[in-house]
DNA sequence: TCATTAACCGTCG
DNA sequence: CGACGGTTAATGA
């Protein structure tokens, strides 16, 4: 059961600018002309969603496109044990789904709204008819499909690790990859807010144990957290706890100096 | 609701 | 055996 939210109430309306300029610092709209991009937004519908809304569930049928346009969203496998495995978040300008969205097979995630936010949505022919107008598309969108199964592969690779630090480790040095903003020599900030539960979750371990690890890598002064943001003191110290030595995966720390990670991508 | 700590317990190398 | 991590419970913010 898919619960959405009021298409253009009010509310959204007035978000609808927001949603636009979201939209135009998608990277799947790379290289598009603005009356391009506006055209692409003139055929999307604006969606709101409050904290803890459903957009889709895992194997709903993918009727289109869903672009982040401002809050936050989680995605997630519901695992047999009640337990939940989070396949990623995403930040404003960010595609919820680009699989599923362009192979039209059901979705493989559960979408849940974690602040209120404000989805663009294309839905499928509208998508197929974008595609055919600009052909630049096919090559954002599958450049972001590349990076979709990056995400994927880390997460096996992660889950692989043997120990809870490792896996712990590996999820932190991954989401700074993604929501990374340098602050100091050495030292990334995660600018997305975290609660335990959602690292135990993407680590694939118990609360307890998240912070457990949490608890000890701040004992060493190598992570702090404030107000549900990780701030990691000391990359390369991390690097060696989590044994990152001879991982193939891009979990590589970056941010750019004016503190914009590349475009809302995962 | 979220975060933390500690005690306990089963598994496995 | 002993490290590890899940379970449970208690407590504080």
């Amino acid at each position: 059961m898919t619960q959405q939210g009021l298409a253009y109430s009010g509310a959204a309306r007035r978000s609808a600018p927001t949603a636009r300029a979201a939209l135009a610092r998608s990277p799947l709209v790379d290289g598009l002309a603005p009356d391009e991009v506006e055209s692409i937004a003139a055929e999307s519908s604006v969606y709101w969603f409050e904290p803890g809304q459903v957009v889709f569930e895992e194997g709903d049928p993918c009727r289109g496109l869903w672009i982040l346009a401002t809050g936050r969203v989680r995605l997630h496998h519901d695992v047999s044990d009640g337990r939940s495995q989070v396949v990623g978040f995403r930040a404003p300008a960010a595609a919820l789904e680009l699989g599923s969205a362009f192979d039209g097979r059901p979705h493989l995630a559960t979408a849940v709204a974690l602040d209120d936010s404000a989805l663009l949505f294309l839905s499928r022919p509208r998508l197929a008819d974008v595609i055919r107008r600009y052909p630049q598309l096919l090559a954002n969108v599958i450049a972001g499909l590349c990076l979709e199964i990056r995400q994927r592969d880390i997460l096996t690779a992660n889950a692989a690790l043997k120990d809870a630090r490792g896996r712990i480790g590996c999820a932190l040095l991954q989401l700074a990859r993604q929501f990374g903003v340098a602050a100091g020599p050495g030292a990334v900030q995660i600018a997305y807010r975290l609660t335990r539960q959602d690292i135990a979750d993407r680590a694939g371990v118990t609360i307890e144990t998240a912070i457990r690890a949490l608890s000890e890598l701040q004992r060493k002064g190598i992570v702090q957290t404030d107000a549900q943001v990780i701030e990691i003191r000391d990359v390369a110290r991390l690097r060696v706890a989590t044994e990152c030595g001879d991982c193939q995966f891009d979990c590589s720390v970056f941010a750019t100096p004016n503190g914009k990670h590349p475009a809302g991508h995962p």
